[in-house]
DNA sequence: CTGATATACCTAAGAAATTTAGGTATATTA
DNA sequence: TAATATACCTAAATTTCTTAGGTATATCAG
């Protein structure tokens, strides 16, 4: 299991990216997406995930629409014109961190 | 330059791996190295730094010794015997979260 | 010789984000 | 029918960081 607390700081990049390629998605299918996709190594908690979507939308980078499912309701979230820009920024921003973490971890030359 | 925010989560490894290559080093030093060796990507700033510094120094992880240097005091930082064995098991759990972060953010699989 | 920058340590208030630990409700499966 | 899965949420406490200082010595440029 990844350690929680890595996870600090990338946790929205994350939300974004898979929004970027899913096009909608709602709070727990991008749980068992994350999941699903590290074969159970990360877990995003639910503590976590709702307040970091929440805060994106009052930032204008998710829209949401409430539909029912049966019985049941989702909240679907979507990336606004603003969302799609900034997905490509920290894209970006984690591929230049994952690199200097690198040049700081891995600095054995030979 | 790295988004400092991104950083979270990770600084205490950054400060071990680097204590465990070079034996010993006070705080000022780290910030330069780490300047240094991501070509000035990546800044650590004092207030982050130092008080990290403490924390591992009260979890027992590292030890200090003030030194003067000429007028000047410097505090080196050195690893204990369990800062050595944790350097290791935050490397190990750093890779894992960077091959995770990696699934998910370029999981193109063609 | 003096002002700016570099070296070198530090802290405290506030902000930000997470963990922990719940709560509510429906659907499904054993 | 009890347990698990689905599906949302929040609030208190904790942790950690940012911001914005403070102190002091050393060095270098003008």
């Amino acid at each position: 299991m990844i350690d929680p607390k890595l996870l600090r700081g990338s946790l929205d990049t994350i939300i974004l990216k898979l929004l970027d390629e899913h096009d909608e998605m709602y709070g727990y299918q991008i749980t068992q997406l994350v999941k699903e996709l590290t074969a159970g190594e990360m877990k995003l908690t639910e503590g976590a995930l709702y307040p970091a979507l929440h805060r994106l939308e009052g930032k204008g980078i998710l829209t949401t629409e409430i539909r029912s499912i049966g019985n049941r309701m989702r909240k679907y979230y979507r990336l606004t014109e603003t969302g799609k820009t900034e997905v490509n920024h920290q894209l970006a921003a984690m591929q230049d961190f994952i690199a200097s973490i690198n040049l700081i971890l891995k600095p054995k030359i030979a």
